[in-house]
Formats: C-alpha cells, structure tokens, sequence
DNA sequence: GTAGGGTTAG
C-alpha cells in the first residue's frame, strides 16, 4: 500500500507543481490566509525562478552542486494554507490517514509537496500526530528546510531523541553551527540526554557545509563530554582534518583509531588516505593503504585521488589499471577519480579515452564525471562530444548544477561558441565565481572585451566577489579592447577595493595594455616596479610592444632580459632582429644574426609569427587551395569511409540541436566533423590533421590552431602578437596561456 | 505508518 501511494505521490506532483507553478512561484504568501504561525520556506517567496526550486529534488549534496556545501538557513516564510490542503486531497484518491500521511511524506519528491502534505495534515486536524510531525520533521531536514523543520519540532508534543539529533545534523550541514550547538543546550534542558548518533551527525553535519574547525572541535568536546567516538565521527573528523591540512592532528586521530580498535573500518582507511593525500604525505596513504585487510573499492579511489594529488600520475593510473585487471568492482567515483587525475595533469586525450572506456564498461556519468571531464573535451576542442555530455546533463536534471554549468560555460567558450556559453551562463538557476570567470574569460579568449566588461559590471552588480582570475580575464580583455584607463583602474581597484595582490599574469596584462597603447614607459615602470622577478611572457610582451611602436632602445633592455631567460628561443632573436630591420639598423641585425650563430640558433621554417599567421589564416579562411586542405579533405574522406565500414552513424541528437541553430547549409559539413572528431578520439593520436580540422570548423580561436601547427611542422616556437604570448615546445604550450 | 551519524570523485 505505502509502494501505491508513492507511485501516485510522484505522479501527482509533477502534474501539480507543472499546473500550479506560477501560483507556487509568484502568489504573495502575504495575500492567503495564514492557518498556522508563517511557515518558512525559500524560493516562491522570494520570488526567484521555478527552476531553483529543483534544488530541493533528491539528494542534497548533489543539488546544491557542491561537496562540502556552505548555504544559508531558510528564514524566509510561506503559510501552509487550507486551501493547499483541501485541493491536495480532493486531487488524490488515498483518504487523510494518519497510517498513510508519514509513507506519503518519506517518498515525497519536493518540498512544496511536503507543504501540501503538511497542510493536508493541518486541515484534517493531524498535525499532532506524533508519526506524522516526526516525518514531517525528517522530510524537511531532508529538503534543507530547517526553519520549516524547527517549527514542527517546536509543536510537537514529544521530541524523541531522533528527531532532535536529526534536526541538530540538518542544521551542521546547512552550515548554521551556532543554532546545532544551541538546540543540543535546549535538547539538553529539555531532558533528552544526546548520544554518540547525535554527537557523529554534528561532526558530520559540520564537516560537509564546511566548517572544518568547528567539526574537529565537536569532536574533542564530545569526548570531553564523556563519549568515546566511534569509526564514524573518526572518518568525519578525519575529513575535515584533511582539508584543514593539519596533518599532526591527523596523525593524533590515526593513532586514537589504532587504540580505540577502529583503525581497519574501511571508512577510516579511506578518511586516513584521504587525510594523508590533501596533507601531502604521498609515503603514508600508501602504506595506511597496504595496511587495510581488504580491498575496498572507497579506499582504492582515496589511493587514486591521493596519488593524482601528490604529483604522482603514471602511478595513480597504472594503479588503476592493476584494480581493473585484479577484479575489483570498480564504481562511478573509481572512473571519475581517474578522469579528473588525468584532466588536472594536462592528459587531456587520456582523459577522454578513459571516459570512453567507463561508459563501455556500463557505468554512467554522474553530476561530478561531467564536471570532471568537459573541460578535457574543452581542451582537445571536442565540441561534440562536448555538446553530448551537454544533452545527457539536460537528460538527467544535471543543468542546476553549478559545477555541471559552469563547465558547459567554459567547454563552449573554448570551443568557439560563445553564444552557447552565454546561454548556459543565463539559464544557470545559480553562478559563482566559478561561473562569472568562465564567460567572462570566455568573452575576453574571443576578443569580445565589451562583453567581458560588461559582464563584470554585471557581476559586481550581483554582488559577487571577483577574484584573481576575474582580474586577469578582464583585463586582458581592456588590453585586447583599448581600454587603457579602465583596465588601469580595474588593476587599482582589484588592489585597493578587493585586496587582491597582482600575480605575474596580472602584471603581464597590464604590460601588454600599457605596451599596445604605446604607452611603453608606462609598460616599463609597472615591470620594475612588480615585486617579483619578471618572467619571459612580461619581458616578450614588452618586446611585442616595441616592435609594434617602434622603440629600439626598450626593445634593447627587453630582449637583453629575454636572452638570459631563454637563451635557446630563436624566436625572441628573430623578433629583435625584425625591430632593427624595421628601422633599418643593419648593423644591429647583424649582430644579432651573429648572437644566433654563435649559439646555433636558426630562423627555423614556420618559426616567424608572420608565416604562422596567415597559414591560420587561410586555413581558417577554408582556403581549399591551401596544400594542407587537401590532405585534410583526403584525410577526412578516409575517415567517412573507415566509419561507414565500421557501423558507425552519426547521432540523430546531434544532427537535429545543428539544425536548431541554423546551421542547415552546414549539416553536411557538420557530418563530416562528427565523423571526423569521433574517429579520431577513438584511434589517432595526437597531432594528426584532425585537430585542424576539428579547429578549422569549429574554434573561432586561432590559439588551437596554432598549437597544432606548431606541434607538426617546428619543435619549438615562440609565437606573440599583442595580444597574447605563446612558447611551444614539442606541441605543447608551455607559456603566456593564462587560460 | 515515521524517524538520528559514514569515507572516496568536481
């Protein structure tokens, strides 16, 4: 019967909140009569879109979208109104039954349908039902609704130790410490004596919204108290020791676990590795790991992360491959540990590959796998796979997410299309930093600095705090635009207002806006005033500059500064000589031409900016007359047929959202890309044509392009124009890419 | 008929 109920519940709800979301978003609770004292709630009654009240849906963790979350109590109110009841039950068929009401409310989907279920409750006079307010309490502990949890404990009769602990947790882990140790002093005058589940669900509670300190302090003052804590508040504390990063405190809980015989609870290993890993103790996690009796697939993915963490990646993945040959069953968190390894060590094509792999082996992506790996499709300029990982999050209710968002913001970004960014970023329920840095760095990589501008405007107007990588996105994107004295004031103000001290990318903007404004002194000072050594990308910027504007002598004192720092870098040599031809100092071309002899440098092929620029040029341009054009046309009518014989067909998916965008005279081509890019990541290697290919149609950015060419046809190269610095060396970019 | 604490991936 209750299995019914559920059935009908979920059902219902959706037709109800799809009917009546305008009521629930935008009636004023002020308008209806009130039946009890205001009951809090969020969102109708701030007014704010429907969409943010999905957050309320499921799991709490994974909709506030962060790990450890940190979000304020509800206080805000709506009134449960009998009329909310009356037309919840006139709407199902089950009868208000006080045996019923408690399995309607455990499987109850959403917080507005708790409220129904609660008003219900009220107009059929059992909301002092001792089942039902206790459920009442826990369904809305379990939507983070604590106000509209704590007025229900305040009426309820009898408050039974569960539902005090429950309530003290659900406040921990919405981050309100001082209201969970007041209700555990009231708990305590009220003769409820708490106990270890109590004292655990704090440190629990603590340690997940955040409050790392607060979590280890509950954990000596409850013993303290008298309570010996157990392998649970251990494995919490353990958590939040880690992210405090004091590992003598960590080691005083590993030894406590030994003497307290918790020491082997698969759930303290994990915590211990995990400890040990953000503490930087690479030695311990694998030896708390050999230590363990059995093999745990938590402990295995703390070893991983811990690894990955420690710089050690070959190990981390060869270790990986040693848990899939022995067997052990390996989960989402397993596959997405490794993803996130290899995309946070720049092995960006392995990272695909091994998501590929993950899905082949029948374990689904969840809300983090996504996050995880976009931002390597992002990097190897993988839109489609890109726009694929796109349409499983909207499949899957992932697009709340603020980590799931903000990495589709900055995957189209890098990928060319910004307005898809700008539309993720707008239709995003809630951003932050994260978010804001994405599309304004987004707009700033694509020359669009008025929109990177104004959408730092905007996010200040939001109230959003900018940070450092605010900074260097917007004002890169003053120095690409002009905006000499904006993006002056906006490296005053990022000191001065926000408390942000420069960092070298910061200095380096400002030298390339100083340096293209032809304000080459200006340039100069902020370099000697910068309270760290100068790095190649300050000095090479200031030389661009003196090429642009013609200035020998600071050429002079720049290059000088960029041969001790690169002596082996043609390139610089090149440049300098370029700025004397330009004058037509041949004297000084000579001498560099001799500096260049006597360390064996050559003006290698494809090394000038000029060459490499307009061989991007006609590529992008789709110059079909272009020698590389038709290896890559041959290259790609290879591929067509290779996929035709292997049974591939395009996805309807893909081929119906190009279609949504206009982009009907393109199918075919678009076609030919997907082919192209899925082929590709499935059996080439790095390097091949495909990258230009997959640059050519779809990265509005020349910086992917270049990258390819650079890694093909010269070994190292060093490419600058005014905007940007780029140091190449065996295809990587190994500099100036503050992106 | 309800109900309290668990580690590891972003």
């Amino acid at each position: 019967m209750p299995s019914l109920v559920a059935v009908e519940l979920h059902h219902w709800s959706n037709s109800f909140i799809a009917a009546d979301s305008k009521r629930w978003t935008y009636s004023s609770p002020a308008s209806t009569p009130s039946l009890s004292s205001p009951m809090p709630n969020s969102d109708e009654a701030r007014g704010e879109p429907q969409s943010r009240l999905a957050l309320r849906k499921g799991n709490i963790k994974e909709d506030i979208g962060c790990k450890k979350y940190n979000s304020k109590v509800n206080n805000s109110s709506v009134s449960i109104t009998p009329s909310i009841g009356a037309r919840f039950l006139r709407h199902v068929s089950f009868p208000p039954d006080p045996h019923l009401l408690p399995s309607a409310l455990k499987s109850c989907p959403a917080l507005r349908l708790a409220h129904a279920l609660h008003a219900a409750a009220v107009v059929a006079s059992m909301s002092l039902d001792p089942f039902v307010t206790s459920s009442l309490l826990h369904t809305y502990v379990r939507f983070g609704a604590m106000a509209n949890a704590r007025s229900v404990l305040d009426r309820m009769p009898y408050k039974s130790i569960m539902d005090w602990s429950a309530l003290i947790a659900g406040y921990a882990a919405r981050g309100d410490a001082k209201e969970s140790w007041g209700l555990l002093e009231q708990m305590r005058s009220a003769g409820v004596e708490p106990n270890v589940i109590t004292w655990n669900g704090l440190v629990s509670g603590l340690n997940r919204s955040g409050h790392t300190w607060d979590a280890v302090l509950a954990l000596v003052k409850m013993q303290v108290e008298g309570f010996l804590p157990d392998a649970i508040g251990v494995s919490c504390a353990l958590s939040a020791v880690g992210d405090v990063g004091d590992v003598s405190f960590g080691e005083q809980l590993h030894g406590y676990a030994v003497k307290a015989g918790c020491r082997l609870d698969a759930c303290v290993t994990t915590a211990l590795i995990d400890m040990y890993g953000k503490c930087g103790r690479a030695d311990e996690i694998v030896q708390v790991f050999d230590e363990s009796s059995h093999m745990d697939v938590s402990s295995c993915n703390a070893l991983v992360t811990g690894l990955s963490r420690n710089a050690q990646v070959s190990d981390a993945v060869s270790l990986f491959r040693e848990f899939v040959g022995q067997g052990v069953e390996l989960n989402v968190v397993s596959w997405t540990s490794i993803v996130a390894c290899c995309v946070q060590n720049g092995r960006d094509l392995e990272a695909v590959d091994l998501f590929r792999e993950m899905q082949s082996e029948g374990i689904e992506p969840n809300s983090v796998t996504i996050p995880c790996v976009l931002p390597a499709f992002a990097n190897v300029a993988a839109l489609m796979h890109g726009r694929a990982a796109h349409c499983f999050a909207l499949r899957k209710d992932f697009l709340h997410n603020i980590y799931v968002g903000s990495a589709l913001v900055d995957m189209y970004a890098k990928c060319g299309r910004v307005k898809d960014a700008r539309m993720i970023f707008d239709a995003m329920p809630s951003r932050n930093v994260v978010s804001w840095n994405a599309m304004i760095g987004g707009y700033a990589m694509h020359g669009e600095a008025v929109n990177a501008v104004q959408l730092f405007r905007s996010m200040q107007r939001y109230r959003h705090k900018p940070d450092q990588v605010t900074f260097t996105c917007v004002l890169s994107a003053c120095g690409q635009a002009g905006l000499t004295e904006e993006g002056r004031r906006y490296f005053n103000e990022m000191q001065h207002k926000h408390g942000i001290s420069p960092r070298m990318e910061h200095y380096a903007c400002m030298v390339t806006l100083l340096g293209r404004a032809g304000k080459l002194d200006d340039a100069y000072d902020i370099i000697n005033e910068m309270p760290f050594v100068p790095d190649g990308c300050i000095w090479g910027s200031l030389l661009g500059s003196c090429r642009l504007h013609g200035n020998v002598v600071l050429a002079e004192v720049a290059a000088e500064n960029l041969f001790q720092l690169e002596p082996e870098n043609a390139g610089n040599y090149v440049l300098l000589s370029n700025i004397y031809a330009s004058k037509r100092m041949w004297d000084g071309v000579n001498r560099v031409r001799d500096m260049m002899k006597d360390k064996g440098l050559k003006k290698e092929k494809g090394c000038s900016w000029i060459e490499i620029k307009n061989k991007v040029h006609m590529l992008l341009a789709g110059d079909t007359s272009h020698p590389m054009m038709t290896a890559i046309t041959e290259k790609l009518k290879q591929l067509t047929v290779e996929m035709t014989r292997l049974g591939f067909a395009p996805s309807t998916d893909f081929v119906l959202h190009d279609v949504e965008e206009q982009e009907k005279d393109e199918i075919l081509s678009v076609h030919s890309e997907k082919l192209a890019v899925a082929l590709g990541l499935v059996s080439t290697s790095p390097g091949t044509p495909l990258r230009v290919i997959k640059n050519l149609r779809i990265c509005g950015d020349c910086h992917e392009a270049m990258k390819f060419i650079s890694s093909f046809e010269v070994r190292e190269i060093s490419v600058r124009d005014t905007n940007r610095f780029h140091h190449f060396k065996d295809g990587k970019c190994s500099c100036g890419d503050y992106w």
